[in-house]
DNA sequence: GTGAATTTACTCGGATAACATTTGTCCGAGTTATGGAGG
DNA sequence: CCTCCATAACTCGGACAAATGTTATCCGAGTAAATTCAC
């Protein structure tokens, strides 16, 4: 059971992005360089997050990504599911089927499995509290100077 | 993000061993048969479950396994990390120290990063979840019939 | 100068390769019950 | 009847193969700003 790097990729640049909300959008290069990433898998990411409605992408010169609405409306649950797809991490094949019913046992399978059941009570446990957390959480969880930084470096990078 | 068959086969073997407890331990062959699993597989899974106390396997004729403790005393939890193991879903690579810091930073980077501080909180609730519900749970939740049954077939096989 | 053409700087999407993990198979070795042979 | 031995039924562990998923790279096409050039 693992999560994606990308994750942790696009919630850093959701944070940066949002930092640099004024500055116009931001071309996946400089993203790439300023967190030393795979440019062209990061920007695959980024893309996903753009189908998804959480970035905003202006192509052409000039262009790049951008919040495509305020950081208080991005949760990481939205940032999640958009990148590991909206399936749940676990799948219930209904292996019981062929167990404890045989092949007769209809009835019994009419309510849903009971460790599915039990596996998705933890899965809502914790997507409940991806929903609960926004970017503009993360960003008032920061140190105080990073913001400020973060805007100071990106304005001598791009001069 | 997904999470391996092997714990949805696994949760439901130990259900099943939950209730042919009386009846001495289950060969491979016997839960693999049962559930229609490939049976080498699943019992890499078992022998996973056995290194980490959950099940026990008693070798030679009429071996096989079975729990290695009360149902009360085995929590979902114990099982997923005894399979997937006691690595959380969320890596942090510390891909902030290249970005908002700098080569300098230092002081700033002593307290975790706030984006794997969020994603530890969501894994701990969902960890909470799975450490709250337990083999036995899963026997009361179950139909009134199924365990039964269950005896009853297994008898059947096993005459 | 003004307008049109060219260049430049971006994103989008698909194709593909390298790599890791999961899933599945196979085999040799060790352990214990069972059944039979010899006393 | 008792003992010893062979056999059968299991697990354990490692090595290996196949399938799948993640990570990464590359390329052609589209779009928009900036630049160049003609007039």
């Amino acid at each position: 059971m693992h999560m994606g790097e990308g994750v942790e990729w696009s919630l850093h640049s959701c944070l940066t992005l949002a930092w640099l909300r004024d500055a116009g959008p931001v071309p996946i290069r400089r993203l790439a360089d300023w967190f030393d990433l795979p440019q062209e898998y990061l920007k695959k990411r980024l893309q996903a997050l753009t189908r998804a409605g959480i970035l905003a992408s202006t192509p052409g010169a000039r262009g790049g990504f951008s919040l495509a609405r305020a950081p208080e409306r991005i949760t990481l649950m939205d940032v999640v599911t958009a990148l590991e797809g909206p399936l749940e991490p676990f799948v219930c094949t209904e292996i019981r089927q062929q167990g404890y019913g045989g092949r007769g046992g209809g009835r019994e399978f009419a309510r849903p499995c009971g460790v599915a059941t039990a596996m998705r009570r933890a899965e809502l446990a914790w997507r409940r509290e991806l929903a609960g957390q926004t970017v503009a959480d993360l960003m008032a969880a920061a140190p105080a100077a990073s913001a400020e930084r973060t805007r100071r470096r990106y304005a001598r990078l791009a001069g």
